[in-house]
DNA sequence: TGTAAATATATCGCGTGCGATTTATATTGA
DNA sequence: TCAATATAAATCGCACGCGATATATTTACA
């Protein structure tokens, strides 16, 4: 018995799994993001963290990780990529030596222009009413909550 | 203007976006999978991998990486470690030289016995009712399929 | 005060994931 | 038939993503 409301499937199915929706969902969405950001030069995860840079710049490694739900194992390398690009700089807090803080550059600043009509193409390839998407993207994100929870 | 039913928002936030909430939710559906899966000594598309052949076996590479969403660049070296850990066989297809067939071993299926009560864990991982789950999984579902066809 | 514990970031190894290319085989059509 | 084209996997380079560990700095507290 598959997709009845109220049984866990016998036979475990792909297309009936919901971390298989939201793993291969995930790869849609980089595949229709691949040619918007060759253009800014930017991966996808770089583009999250420029996104989180220009609407609070100035932040710790630690809190674009928190915001990210990235390790510094993974955002190190990242950042200094970025930093190559010459979109952001990095340098220890002197209060805080532990501390990196990350700035955007003039350059990074400027790259959100060129972003802007990214989002536009995003809803427009969900192919989704503006309404539907915010509600889902409400229950993924619940979702994902409850995961990051069970995990702890 | 944020949050609201018709507009798109004028900053871009993370928060806001179903791109990040699909990402988000995928790392955080991996950590949930990690510690059940570590005591198969599979990683999380290794497991997709399994369950595509334990609904089917004795399929070709490209079915696979159909069913998966996955390039051939992506599966060969993936299958290359099943194989190494004895729960698949590749032999080219006698008929097409081009293909490969990827076959179940004998302890490639009897992993499946081993898989059978992740599936309830992460039920209860979502912590949502089995009903609302699969409505989410179908939308998540049609959303992708949105993707992949503006992608294409 | 001075040492143990905690915190923040960086480094390393391994497994994805994909675009571009290569190699091998099969199909097509002049 | 046989050369051009198409198809299927594999290979390569690069960028994540994370666990485990290392390093540096700060905090706690005996």
């Amino acid at each position: 018995m598959h997709g009845t409301e109220t049984d866990i499937p016998d036979d475990i199915a792909l297309n009936d799994m919901i971390c298989f929706a939201v793993y291969s969902a995930g790869h849609a969405f980089n595949r229709v993001y691949k040619p918007l950001l060759d253009r800014l030069g930017l991966t996808y995860p770089q583009f999250l963290t420029m996104i989180a840079l220009w609407n609070e710049d100035d932040q710790t490694v630690g809190s674009l990780g928190t915001k990210l739900s990235l390790e510094s194992s993974t955002l190190t390398p990242l950042l200094k990529r970025l930093e190559g690009m010459g979109h952001i700089e990095r340098h220890r807090d002197k209060a805080d030596e532990r501390q990196v803080l990350v700035k955007l550059t003039s350059q990074g600043r400027s790259l959100k222009g060129k972003a802007e009509d990214i989002p536009g193409c995003i809803i427009a390839a969900t192919g989704m009413p503006v309404g539907d998407l915010i509600r889902l993207q409400r229950e993924i994100m619940t979702l994902r909550r409850s995961l990051e929870q069970y995990a702890a």
